[in-house]
DNA sequence: CTGAAAGCGCTTACAG
DNA sequence: CTGAAAGCGCTTACAG
């Protein structure tokens, strides 16, 4: 065991030809009993393994799937990657991750150089063109852009932020705020939006806090929220870690959760049943969603056309904890 | 733009061999300016973008690590890989991820099918037969295993549980506790071990708690810590998520954290500032960690000499928040 | 059932 | 400075 051994060494030491040798290894059906029992002992005597490289280059293909999403650190998509990984691994795709904000010509690239297969982005905020240009079959994840030319799994914002704003109003609540997410993402827009239906299909009065998804943005809001003459008494935010920074801070204010005001959050995190009060969120099924993501963009892999541009939308629920409870003028102690 | 422009169709175009193509792109100053800017007008043309598979297969190369991790969903790993990225697209790599849990011989192949260039490892429990074998760079992170032919980047655990020990010892705890992980975690028995240490230097007693760092274990502690007769005023939890789910179930059972139990954790995940009580913990510095890990790495793959062994151990810190403070008896409005 | 040969798309000594 | 040719390590029609 010196060098790694070739297809050419394992022929020769079996005394076949490397097309036996190949056939006997994808295909062993195809070849004879005796001379795959050579080629067998040959392969184990030199301890030979295919070259993935050589082979998926003559194959024109990678066997290889590219996640490209706006922030690896960001803790949401840790099982969203993992369930992808899973399903990548069960069809023998390997997995690459990357980045999604490296320059524009590092992302062209990606989508040409034949080392992936297909890309699955979790970004609906790359230029349009870049992403078009890609020779690759693309599935959206989570974010969607109308004007990308691919097909994508994403949950359905607008139905969960009514299932928010219901459960509020179902607890007397009549003057809701919104903590929101980033101006320019389509998540942060399409749940404000939402919000701002479910409302007044309800006579519910609103207030708009500025956020960005972030905790440091939650509790920032919460100050705001707290300088309000005429406060919002239930706050639905545009994700859980925004939530528990406003709750946090809120806390620090000497406010109380939920009989001061009651905080919603959206995506449902680890840590977003141990906090103290446990939030009341919309859960994101995340591993559905990676799993489903990963079964779409393998199934282009397979069929080779990708269906342009439909979206597939997953029901996320409404998880009611200890951070939402009945409006002040409502609590029985009131009346 | 139909096809994919090849290289033989930019030197047809350009009226050169494919070699001077190559030339052109990869070391410009061998080329003679006319003939450049012939070639380059050709590029531009055709859309050509180098084939990365071909061009690595010819270099026997893969431009590509490969992270291999024993649970990818874990939270804590995520800004890891975001560090881990981050270098390796700063060194022109891409970056794989693959859970380590995959079979033995889909964990054999990766070390040896030409589609990485080298392995950072986070899980030490696999077969160290199986890892020595690999025909690639490998570096360990956070885990180790004395038996990986392999240098490692690692935070010094030792001193850091001593750090955490000496702070409750400090706030006069006479008796601690030790939620430990999983048994057969090299983390967890050096942490174990480091805590009976650090314990028996200051003549305090200890009790062990068993755990799995997960939330559930750190919350089971907590009953089995209730329903102790001689419940220990202070206790060390081996991570975060195990700390964070201990606090929770002391609420619940209607202690007081800290005032009738300090708890400290490991890891400083990003909820430790945010829980109520805000965790005292041991602050890992992940970004580090990764840079670090990938840094190594990749000089491994430059110089080609995997310095066999040798661990650089990272210095983590003590975070002194909420959840530890005085032992009851040594709490003012006892005296 | 098996082999000789071409070829995946590049790069790189070698020669001139 | 440039080109012809070999070769990275495989797979796959094609022919027998």
């Amino acid at each position: 065991m010196n060098k790694r051994a070739r297809i050419a060494d394992v022929a020769a030491l079996a005394g076949v030809s490397t097309a036996t040798v190949s056939r006997t290894l994808s295909a062993p059906e195809k070849v004879g009993e005796s001379t795959r029992k050579k080629v067998l002992d040959a392969v184990k005597e030199t301890g030979y393994r295919i070259n993935g490289a050589a082979r998926d280059l003559r194959q024109k293909r990678a066997r290889s799937i590219l996640i490209l999403a706006p922030n690896l650190a960001n803790t949401f998509f840790s099982r969203i990657f993992a369930a992808i990984q899973d399903e990548a691994a069960a069809a023998g795709l390997t997995v690459q991750i990357s980045d999604s904000r490296i320059g524009r010509d590092k992302l062209a690239t990606l989508g040409h150089d034949g080392r992936a297969d297909g890309i699955m982005l979790l970004d609906a905020s790359l230029d349009p063109a870049l992403v078009n240009g890609w020779r690759l079959p693309v599935a959206q994840l989570c974010e969607w852009n109308d004007l990308y030319q691919a097909p994508g799994i994403v949950i359905d914002n607008p139905a969960a932020v009514h299932l928010a704003v219901a459960h509020l109003a179902g607890l007397k609540h009549t003057h809701l705020g919104h903590v929101e997410g980033p101006p320019d993402n389509v998540l942060a827009i399409s749940r404000r939006e939402a919000f701002h239906a479910a409302s007044a299909e309800r006579s519910i009065r609103t207030s708009i806090l500025k956020g960005d998804f972030t905790m440091r943005s939650g509790a920032d809001a919460a100050r705001r929220w707290a300088e309000l003459e005429d406060r919002p008494s239930g706050v639905f935010c545009a994700s859980d870690e925004c939530a528990l920074g406003f709750i946090s801070e809120c806390i620090r204010l000497g406010f109380d959760v939920p009989s001061d005001v009651s905080v919603v959050g959206f995506d449902d995190i680890e840590f977003a049943d141990r906090f103290i009060p446990a939030l009341t969120t919309i859960r994101q099924p995340r591993e559905a969603i990676g799993r489903e993501g990963a079964e779409l963009l393998i199934g282009m892999l397979r069929n080779d056309n990708p269906q342009q541009g439909s979206l597939r939308k997953i029901d996320a629920d409404l998880v009611v904890r200890a951070s939402s409870g009945p409006a002040p003028t409502a609590r029985p102690d009131f009346v």
